[in-house]
DNA sequence: GTCTATAAAAGGATAGAC
DNA sequence: GTCTATCCTTTTATAGAC
C-alpha cells in the first residue's frame, strides 16, 4: 500500500496550485513555485499531476464552477425576478471577497485559450436560458422595460464582476490604496447595485 | 550616420509588439514570435529595446493611455453629465472594438503588477476630481439619485468594459459564438448602455 | 543596421535510489 | 510516496561578422 499521505498531498498540491496559477495563470505559473508552496519539491507534483497542463485544467474547472453562478438554485426556491436579483447580485459578491483573482483567472484564460470553454460547456452544464424566460416573461407582462434579455444578464454580470476584475486600478485611482474601505464598498454594492439595477429596468408605478 | 530604415523597423517592431503583448500577455508572449510578426529576427528587438521588459513597458504604458478615457477633453466642451456620459460610453466602445483585447490585456497586468500603476500615476496624470465634481454638483441640485460618486464611476467603466473583457465567455454563451451578431450588439450598446444608466440615476421628471 | 551563431539561464519532465 | 540528480527543450540575451 502506502503511507497514508497521498490525500493530504494531493490537497496541499492543489492548494498552492490554485493560489499560484489565479494569481500567475497558466503562462506565468512555475512548477516550482507551487512546489514550494506546498512544502514538497518538483518530481511530487509530476507524479500526482502527470504534467503542469493536466493539473491547470484541474485547477480551471473547478473555478469556472465557482465562477459561473449556480442560478439553477435559485430557481427551485423562487421565479420572481427582483428575489432572483438580489439572490444572484449577492451570492457573487460574497464569492468573490473571498477569492478576488476568479474573474481576472477565468477571463484571461478564456481569452487566450478559448477552446476551454468547449470542454466545460458539456461538463458544467451552464444554461442561462430559464433565467432568460423570466425576464421575458416580466417584459411581455409590462413590469420591465423593453430590452433584449441578454443585455440585462450582460448588464448584471458587469456590474456584479468588474469591480473585482478591475480592483487594483479601481482602488488605487478612486480609493487611495484603501483596500479596507475598498472591500467595504464592494460589500455594500449587494444592495447598491441590486437598487442600480432596479431602478434602470423595473417600470416604476410610483406615478 | 544608418541605412534610414531605423525609424521603420522600430515601428514596425513596436506593431508586432503590440500585438502579440495584448494577445499573450507578458509572460506568454515570446520575443521569436514579435520577431517574425516583424520580419526580422531577435538580435534586432534586443537592438533597438535592449529587453523583452523594456520593450514591454513601452506597449503598455500606450496601451493604458488608450485604455483610460481621456475626459479632460470633453471637460472642454460641456459640463452636462448626461452629454459626458455619452460622450464617455460612446468613445470607450469605439476605441475597443477596434482593440478587442486591451481591457483583458490592461487588467490583467495590473493584476500580475500593481506597481505598473504608481509609474502610470505620474506620466499620464490621471485625475478623475473633475469628472467626480459634476457628479457631487448634479446630485446637489436633485437631478441625481444619492449614491456615492465614485460608484457612478464604477458603474459606468463595468457596463462599457466588462462585455469586451468577458466576450469569449459571453458570445459563446449568450450569442451561440456568432461573433458579428456579438459585435452588433457592442455598437448598440453605445445607446443601451446610456439609457440604461440614465434611467438608474436621473430623477424622473415626468411623474 | 542587420544578420548568424551561440552563450547562458530557466523551466518542465523523468530516472532511479530509498 | 518521496527525494536528489539530471536530462532536454525553450527562451532570453549577447558576440561578432558583414
Amino acid at each position: 500500500m502506502n503511507s497514508g499521505t497521498e490525500r493530504n498531498t494531493e490537497e496541499k498540491i492543489l492548494k498552492a496550485a490554485r493560489q499560484v496559477f489565479t494569481e500567475k495563470g497558466m503562462a506565468g505559473a512555475r512548477m516550482q513555485e507551487i512546489a514550494d508552496k506546498a512544502g514538497i519539491n518538483k518530481a511530487m507534483l509530476h507524479y500526482y499531476f502527470r504534467s503542469k497542463e493536466k493539473l491547470f485544467d484541474r485547477v480551471f474547472k473547478e473555478a469556472f464552477g465557482l465562477f459561473w453562478p449556480r442560478v439553477d438554485q435559485y430557481l427551485q426556491t423562487t421565479t420572481d425576478l427582483k428575489t432572483l436579483l438580489k439572490a444572484i447580485v449577492t451570492s457573487y459578491i460574497d464569492v468573490l471577497i473571498d477569492q478576488p483573482f476568479l474573474p481576472i483567472f477565468i477571463l484571461n484564460e478564456l481569452h487566450r485559450n478559448p477552446d476551454h470553454l468547449k470542454r466545460l460547456f458539456f461538463e458544467t452544464g451552464v444554461d442561462p436560458t430559464q433565467l432568460l424566460e423570466i425576464i421575458k416573461g416580466e417584459m411581455a407582462a409590462g413590469n420591465i422595460v423593453e430590452m433584449d434579455p441578454r443585455e440585462l444578464l450582460v448588464n448584471i454580470l458587469s456590474l456584479s464582476l468588474f469591480p473585482f476584475a478591475a480592483r487594483p486600478l479601481v482602488s488605487r485611482i478612486l480609493w487611495d490604496n484603501d483596500q479596507e474601505s475598498y472591500v467595504a464598498f464592494l460589500k455594500e454594492r449587494k444592495n447598491t447595485v441590486y437598487e442600480f439595477i432596479v431602478r434602470a429596468v423595473f417600470v416604476s408605478s410610483a406615478c
